[in-house]
DNA sequence: GCGTGTAAGGACAAAGAAAGTCAAAGTCAA
DNA sequence: TTGACTTTGACTTTCTTTGTCCTTACACGC
């Protein structure tokens, strides 16, 4: 299939670059007879930060896509809060995992007080609560992700 | 890319004259043999006030354009920020404004990520493009408080 | 002083070069 | 046959490059 042989391309490709490369879209289509969303979307499917990639991007003239692989290990734990937080939290649920987080030194003081406000309720004030919740949720999975750069 | 050349060497000779210069811009122009309007492009679009640099200028013979690279007080300079955002904000805007914070080292590459990731398209892709940047706003400022305790 | 020519930089628009988005259509296995 | 994953293509957004015309400053001759 056409979005394997272009996932293995580019794992094979990181792995030559030692873990962080950067691709133009457009030249790597043309290379492989295929249109150019066709790379982003094996980007998109398969190189997402769940599954331990960080991908930046620019447009317009010399744009390139760049694809950095990270390492996991102590990120286990924070995958494994990640998974745990459903589609929507409250701001009490996120403060009690920012408060186990913090305890076991996984993000220091700063960072704990900058993820609580994010997400909390004053900063969502805007949305209903039930959207809070949800949009909360989002950003706090997010933050986790952050962390693990 | 010549935008990026310029932009470097720019910086390069910010460097080397300690944070203030004057250059000519059709004499620069001449030396990197580009056209002048080239010149602008990458000082209106790289050297802005959001990323920290004061730009003057002087017409006519002799004319100059004059770049400073300006730093301020912590406290004093995330309050500057805190009433610059006004209340809604693009993530561009944001990752320009905490690119300004990271540079003067007033952020470190952690809080970056994580603020950056907090307000995020992505971590805000439930709502409305519009709703979108006004909650990000809300978030940021919130965030910029959470660095000055 | 007062025009006038020349030497700057500014503003802006058009064209070009990427990447992003999204929806429609195809494929394939449960 | 339904649902998840793929493939494609049209359209959008962002960023860059170039060029043309406008404005400002100054110097020089009258």
């Amino acid at each position: 299939m056409l979005a394997d042989t272009i996932a293995k391309l580019i794992e094979q490709m990181l792995d030559d670059a030692g873990g962080a490369l950067e691709l133009q879209r457009n030249e790597m289509a043309n290379r492989l007879g295929c249109v150019p969303s066709q790379i982003s979307y094996v980007i998109t499917s398969r190189f997402t930060p769940e599954k331990g990639y960080i991908i930046e991007s620019r447009r317009g003239g010399g744009g390139c896509i760049k694809i950095v692989r990270k390492q996991m290990q102590s990120d286990e734990y924070l995958m494994h809060f990640f998974y745990a937080i459903g589609n929507a939290i409250s701001e009490r649920e996120v403060l009690a995992y920012l408060g186990n987080l913090f305890d076991n030194e996984l993000i220091n003081k700063k960072s704990y007080e900058i993820i609580a406000s994010a997400t909390s309720n004053s900063a969502l004030s805007d949305l209903s609560p039930e959207a809070r919740d949800i949009v909360r949720a989002k950003i706090f999975k997010h933050t986790i992700l952050a962390l693990m750069k």
